[in-house]
DNA sequence: CTTCAGATGCTCT
DNA sequence: GAGCATCTGAAGA
């Protein structure tokens, strides 16, 4: 009953602004030292490499660092940014299309004391309001609350990390106000102005019901 | 609540 | 050498 409700290739294998918002509301799974860190996806963005210039495979750029967007679906692509944080996404499209979504945000939903511990050497019930508001609402501070790095770069989703359809399928119980269907809202990404008119492209999607006091900035 | 400077190292020109 | 799909802490409104 384990793999049941994770989600697979197949659905990854799809139109990368279509996983993007789809993924809202599912459960991203990390698992460190046989514990699940678990996350409600609050928001995500979408890189397409084949016509988009903020996706680092624009134009089907291939270098060392873009290698891993032309992997099958569902590989995890992590890159280093500003010389300190790390940035999640995964692979969408066809294998050779390079193309990924971005995991932006999430809310905690399952061992909140290692999540705290990743991101500020503290258990959860040692934690202000506001650091556990904003444990997860950011991609760097994602990474580093389900301590992913450059080590799990290319990798495929499976045992250490995968997504999840439902609590019930990580065999949890249910949370309060996530049975509803998510509302979503859709604008500009974020820290891309470099990208000249595909900047303004709606490819940012947040969950707007309680998930949207987690959403970054 | 807001703005702002500085951190820090990899990636590609 | 320039720039980056970011975050934090300090200072002010």
């Amino acid at each position: 009953m384990a793999d049941l409700g994770r989600l697979t290739p197949g659905f990854f294998a799809r139109d990368t602004v279509t996983v993007a918002r789809e993924l809202l509301g599912k459960y991203l799974v990390r698992v460190l030292d046989g514990q699940p860190l678990v996350l409600r996806i609050a928001e995500t963005e979408a890189y397409v490499g084949r016509r988009d210039r903020a996706c680092h495979a624009w134009n089907y750029r291939r270098t060392a660092r873009t290698e891993t967007l032309f992997a099958p679906p569902g590989t995890v692509y992590i890159y280093l940014i500003y010389g300190m944080y790390h940035c999640l996404n995964l692979v969408t499209e066809e294998e050779g299309e390079p193309a990924a979504v971005l995991i932006r945000a999430g809310q905690p939903r399952h061992n909140f004391d290692i999540l705290a511990e990743n991101r500020f050497g503290r258990k959860w019930g040692d934690l202000s309001p506001a650091q556990r508001r904003r444990l997860c609402d950011g991609p760097g501070k994602l990474c580093r609350a389900l301590s992913l790095t450059r080590a799990e770069n290319g990798i495929a989703l499976g045992e250490a990390l995968f997504v999840a359809d439902s609590l019930s399928a990580l065999s949890l119980p249910p949370w309060p106000g996530d049975g509803e269907p998510p509302r979503i809202a859709a604008g500009p990404r974020i820290g891309v102005d470099y990208a000249g008119e595909d900047a303004l492209l709606p490819w940012r999607f947040t969950l707007t019901d309680e998930g949207g006091k987690y959403v970054s900035l």
